[in-house]
Parts: structure tokens; sequence; C-alpha cells
DNA sequence: TTGAAAGCGTTACCAC
DNA sequence: GTGGTAACGCTTTCAA
């Protein structure tokens, strides 16, 4: 291995002239410098980023605590992943991957053992463990998603009570008045995942806000659960003619058991999802859809925690305003009344 | 922070005492010991990852190189990824996520900056650009596919070739003589990405193998994509009653594209899936498949990869062995001749 | 069974 | 503009 004493005795300089030709922190004569970047070619030198993590005090590294659990949305888990990965990389830091199952151990130790310099934590549930872990961490931290008390601790996260409320919306000025909405899995409810409880709640608001009929189900990553709920609310509810759905697993089973019911989209079902872009123009029917925005979430993560690490920023809450882009899956009911105006006000 | 030095101070004894308590790299009276534990416990001391490091010349930290392109088959990715996370985890080593948008330069910067002990590569390439970068690395790797030159780089993966002639067999002994295989999209044979190709050659093969008249097709990861290669498929060919499905995303289009052309799963049409097992038993109709057992091939990558690290092994190709699960979408073709007695020589 | 001390390869402070 | 040299926090050899 070549360090950077050999690249110095090459050189003829000494080690410190090399880091800095290395780093940029103080002016060197251009003379210099280049003889270092030539001895550096030559010799092949490449910095050991151990040493220079222990001697900075700075890993350029990331953990990222992500869910890889099946119960999850695996394709929207690996977009927050890329995303961030690539942003880290971007800002020449490397990632950590950190399974959520090692939980507040894990956090802890990659933290205490000064392997990163900054952590990401994906999926937070309302009333998430690990929050006062993250609060005694002696670096920052960023949660991809909306606790209920962050205690401090930043958060980036899409609006989803507000995607709920956007998505109501859209169906109630369609002339939609009964909708049923069709979620995750019942074990993300049941813990709490804030991103499912809080599109929930939305949902709920926006029913009364609307004055919509609104029922919600627990969805299994399955066709034939897909199908049992679909079947199960529309024999109690034929009346419904809007739906949401928020889980991107099934966005093909519901439109295949739709089809199988006999429904059509839009005109006997409206549909409206959120999800990525991407899911929603690949289905038989082109969605109309609330998005998903993985890249930019999963890059302002990035930028927000790195912020924090070198003071440039200070701990903050965000949340995205949702967008829905119309497509081929929403329409009018077949005995619609006209749609409503642009009446935004509650009544 | 609390350092080696703190504890030692506080224990009454010597740094190095300390760490051999922690190591066990060799013995400590009791006592002693017993003290020193007190004193970590106490003063809440984390040995510094990054100073033993760079001491021990040992980083206990491997590089996971994924694609996490939409193009590929994204939970199968994640499946790998986890596994390879939870067994390094087991095995005490931490986890570097480098996208394989880094590519051949990702690869140097990890290995050379010694921020890793180990590299495992995923998705390769029959004519891999990497792999000769891979054995000019100072560090092991494992790679996760069979390129067509490994040159002295371990590899695993499952045997595609041999699944696909599996998956041909086992239509072929229903008794079905026209079959269609529906792949991965263009782009990934166009990469020459390892499963895929291996796949594919199994099952030009074995449809000379089987005397049965074989088609294959990419497929896009949509209905349209789906429906459209099923269609014109049909259309040319409308006595196929056999269908291998080998991209895990379009699972649902494909059983919903059979149901809209009026085909029902097994009567009209048989189909294996190559997918996780998870996969194939959430579909509308469960999926005789031949099983990804990404959780084994994550977890053997790190063992081989780990093995080669302490030299308690060699470099080695493994392929494992493909095995069929009957379920649902399988029988016979309708005017089915009597299945084939148990041939298995070439004509 | 234990301690002292020499590294590991950088960075960054203190001189010049 | 450049060099010397303490750290950084740990592991491991050498001595006792």
């Amino acid at each position: 291995m070549v360090t950077i004493a050999d690249v110095a005795d090459h050189a003829g300089v000494s080690a410190s002239t090399v880091s800095y030709v290395l780093s940029g922190k103080r002016s060197i004569s251009e003379e210099t410098a280049e003889r270092v970047r030539a001895s550096i070619a030559e010799l092949g030198y490449r910095p050991n980023a151990r040493a220079a993590a222990l001697a900075s005090r700075r890993a350029y590294a990331i953990a990222l605590v992500a869910p890889l659990r099946p119960d999850n949305n695996v394709p929207v888990i690996m977009q927050f992943v890329a995303a961030a990965a690539m942003a880290a990389r971007a800002r020449n830091h490397d990632v950590l991957l950190v399974t959520q199952e090692e939980g507040v151990a894990g956090l802890e130790r990659v933290s205490s053992s000064s392997l990163v310099d900054a952590v990401i934590v994906m999926d937070v549930e309302i009333a998430d463990r690990r929050i006062p872990m993250l609060t005694m961490l002696e670096i920052p931290a960023v949660m991809i998603g909306h606790p209920g008390r962050s205690q401090g601790i930043s958060t980036i996260d899409l609006d989803m009570a507000a995607a709920a409320e956007l998505a109501v919306q859209h169906l109630a000025d369609l002339g939609h008045r009964s909708i049923a909405m069709l979620g995750s899995p019942s074990a993300v409810y049941d813990r709490k995942s804030s991103y499912a409880f809080r599109f929930r709640e939305g949902f709920e608001r926006a029913r009364g806000e609307f004055a919509v009929e609104g029922h919600w189900y627990p969805v299994e990553p399955s066709y034939q659960s897909t199908r049992e709920v679909l079947q199960a609310h529309l024999a109690q509810h034929p009346q419904t003619t809007g739906l949401i759905v928020h889980n991107e697993s099934i966005l093909g089973e519901v439109l295949a058991a739709l089809a199988d019911e006999g429904l059509r989209v839009p005109e006997d079902m409206s549909l409206v999802a959120l999800c990525p872009s991407d899911l929603a123009v690949t289905q038989r029917v082109a969605l109309t859809s609330i998005a998903v925005p993985t890249d930019d979430i999963g890059a302002a993560a990035v930028d927000m925690v790195l912020g924090l690490v070198d003071g440039s920023a200070h701990a903050e809450s965000r949340l995205l305003a949702p967008e829905l882009t119309i497509r081929s899956s929403t329409a009018g009911p077949r005995s619609a009344a006209p749609p409503l105006e642009e009446e935004t006000g509650t009544p």
C-alpha cells in the first residue's frame, strides 16, 4: 500500500504538503502542487479513508436505516435508498446500510462507534421508539416520515394528510359521493407507520370536509386480499364510485379485481393512487395519481442531514405539498351530477 | 467521547488490557476482566471503529454493489440486499452500499481507500467490465451471477440454465408442445445480464432437448407491453399452451392479460414462473414456480467472501440447483396426449 | 497475567 | 509557502 509518506518522499516534500495539495486547505505553489500530483499519479496513491476519518473526526459516510421487510412497499423503499445513496455520493459521502431489524441498537452502534457522521432513518412510526435515541446521539439525524413528536429531530416527507385530502377532493369535485380507500397491509397500521397513519387521518378528515361517504381498509399484498376487500365493500356499499389506493404493491391487483367484478375504470369506478409516477403509468389504465417524490425526498434528506453536519442548517420539519396528476383512471360517475364548481371552502 | 484510555484509567489497568478484555485475544484474570467490564459499563465506552480499523487493518465492513435502476427487478434485488446485509451483520460486518452507477470507479474507490474488506457485486453481465478490476483489487470479491469468464473471482447464483430446462421439462412432461417464454425487459438482454442471458440460453437448449416449439420475448414492466407481446404471439401461434415467465414485475400483468384474452389458467394456459416464492403465492392463481432463493444466495455470498477474507476458503463458482414447486398454474393441455413417460434422454 | 510502547496513515496545528 | 510533529483511538508485539 502506498502511503502519503511515500508520495512525500517521492515528490521531495513533506507529508503535510501532500495532504494540503489534496485537500486544498492551504495555498501551495503551483510548482510543488504539480510535482506532488505527478508523484501521486506515478505511485498510484490512494488516501486511506480510515486514517483520514480518524484524524479528521469525519467519516464522510452516513447511515441509512432502511426497512427491508417484505410487508413494506419495496419498490418505494428502494427508490428512497437509491436517491439517498446517489445524493450522498454526489456530496462525497458513502452510505452505510443499516437494516431496520437492528433497531435502536443499530443506531447506537453506528453512531457511537464513529462509523458515520449522520443518520437518515426511514419509515418512522408515529411514536417511534428510536426518536429518544436519536436525540441522544452525538451525530445529526433526519427522519423520512412525520412522527407525532419529532423532538427536535429533522423530518421530511410528503404531506400525507394533504395528499389524502387532495385525492378525496378530486373525486368529490368530479361528483363522487361514496369513496373507499384501499390502504397498506394491516401490520403497517398496527405499528403506526407514519406515512400510512397520516394518509388515513387525512382521508378521515377529508370525508367530513367534502361531505362524502368514506370507508377505508387495510389490504395485504395479494390478489386474493385485494379482491376480498373490494367484494366485501361493494356488497355493502354498491353506491361507491371512487377508489383511493395507497398501497403500491396492489395497484395491478386492484385493476384486475375491478375487471373481474365487471367494473370498468373510469366509467364505473374512478381510481386515484398514491404512488411513484412510474408505477402509475405502467398499469393497464394510466392512473390519476398523487406522486410520491422519492427522489426529491431522498436527496433532500441527505442535504438536510449534511447541512446539520457542517452547521450550515438547523433542524426543521419539511412537508412537501402533494401534486395530483390527472390521467385516465378518473372521471365523473355515470349518473354524475355536473362536477361541483371550484368550491374550496367548507360548507 | 470515552476512549480506551479513559476506561483503562478508571479500571486501573493498561489500555492493552482493556483491548484484550474486549477482543478475548488473550487470557485475562476473571477479576480484572470484571473490573474492566464494570468500567466500560459505567463510562459507557464504545470502541471507535475507525481507529480499530486503522490499527487492525480490518474494516469489518463489506461493500455491496447493487443495481438500483428501475429496469431491474426491484423486489428481488432488495431481497438480495436484505439477505446479504443481515448475513453480514450476523458476522459482525457492516455493509457499505455502492450504487451500480458508480461502476468501476466505485469499486476502485471503496477498495483502495481501505473502507471495506471485501466486495459483493450483484447483477453481473456476461462480459462484465468490472471483472478485470475485481481481479486487480487487493481485497476479495464475490459476484452474484455467472459471467462468461469469472477469471478467478468467486461467483454464486441459481443455475439459471438448469432452471429454464426444468421449467420446459415440466411443461413438456405435462404434454405441452408449444411454449412461450416471457422474459426481462429488452435492456436487460442488451446488456447481457447474466441471469437473463443464462435463462434464455437454457430455454433455447431445452426446446431442442424436449422437442417442443418455443419462442421467447423481452417484456417491459407494464400491462401494455405484456398484453401486446402475448397477443402478438398467440395470433401467430394459437397452439401455444405453456408459458414461462422470467420477469417478476409482470407476473400479475400476465395473469390479467390472459384473463382479458379469455384464457383460463391452467385450463387453457399453463404457467411456470421463475421468482421468489412469496411472489408466486400472492398472485390470483398460485403459481407453479422455480424459486429464486434470494436469502440463500445473499447469505452464501457473504459467507464466501468472508471466507476469502480470513483465508479459510478459496475462490469458487457455485451454482445452486433449481427446485420446482408445483402449484395451481400448471396442468396438462386440454387436448392432452397422456403425459410422456419419464424419458430423460435426447431422442 | 499484565504493561509499555510502537505503530496504523492521516490531518492540522505550530513553527519557520 | 512549506516542514515538523503531535494528535486521532485503537491493536499488537515485545518485555516482564
